[in-house]
DNA sequence: CCCATATTTAACCATCTGGTTGACGAACAT
DNA sequence: ATGTTCGTCAACCAGATGGTTAAATATGGG
């Protein structure tokens, strides 16, 4: 059903990868660039970067020899949605449900 | 830094896992009543429910022959806050609000 | 064209994962 | 005491994961 929340899940489930995530919430950069700060060889790093944009997490765009990763949150989105309805604990019912969506609403921007 | 970070991401990465959480979301559930619903080995659910207890998803308590497991959704805070880093995601819209309704809907055909 | 830069691919390796079956221990019931 | 139920442990297996190095594939610049 959703194999999204697989991917992306076990996509966060890497320091490596979370790190590079928090990298590219302050700018785009090329995968060299990613890879710089990190003591390992850039072959990994590119395969870290496949599994990230196989979850959805980055998309990538090459431009000329270089290709610039950048962060696509809205892949956060349903883990986001699915690990919310767990704040909520106590009942599953559509109570619950209401909550959240009434505290959800008003922050529409 | 946060290896916890690293445990609870790999734990919601796999569906049976996520599946057990929400099936505890309900209440609490002895661990061959978790297992009864899923085509596996009790073995097989007694590993997962040790990744979840690891991950400090899910806390497990003997009571005489029966080992009780209740879901602790506090583990799941420092999750989502990280992921809140990344908030450029605004909150959670309809769209994705009913794709969590129909995740926790039982399963049909 | 030749060379350097940017990135991926290929082959390999060690370890982890998710499953199996079968044996085991612990707690109850009769 | 014997057996049954509950759950874990041990050994095993196939496949995924995270890393390596070395070769290959663009692309851009003298």
């Amino acid at each position: 059903m959703s194999e999204t929340l697989d991917t992306v899940f076990a996509a966060l489930a890497d320091p490596t990868r979370r790190e590079i995530l928090r990298m590219l919430l302050e700018d785009d950069m090329a995968v060299t660039d990613v890879a710089e700060p990190f003591e390992m060889s850039l072959a990994a790093i590119s395969k870290h970067l496949v599994i990230l944009t196989r979850a959805g997490l980055i998309s990538q765009e090459k431009r000329g020899r270089v290709k610039w990763c950048k962060l696509e949150p809205d892949a956060l989105r349903d883990a986001s949605v699915w690990m919310q309805g767990f704040g909520q604990f106590e009942p599953v019912n559509l109570d619950a449900f209401e909550r959240f969506l009434a505290s959800e609403m008003p922050k529409q921007d």
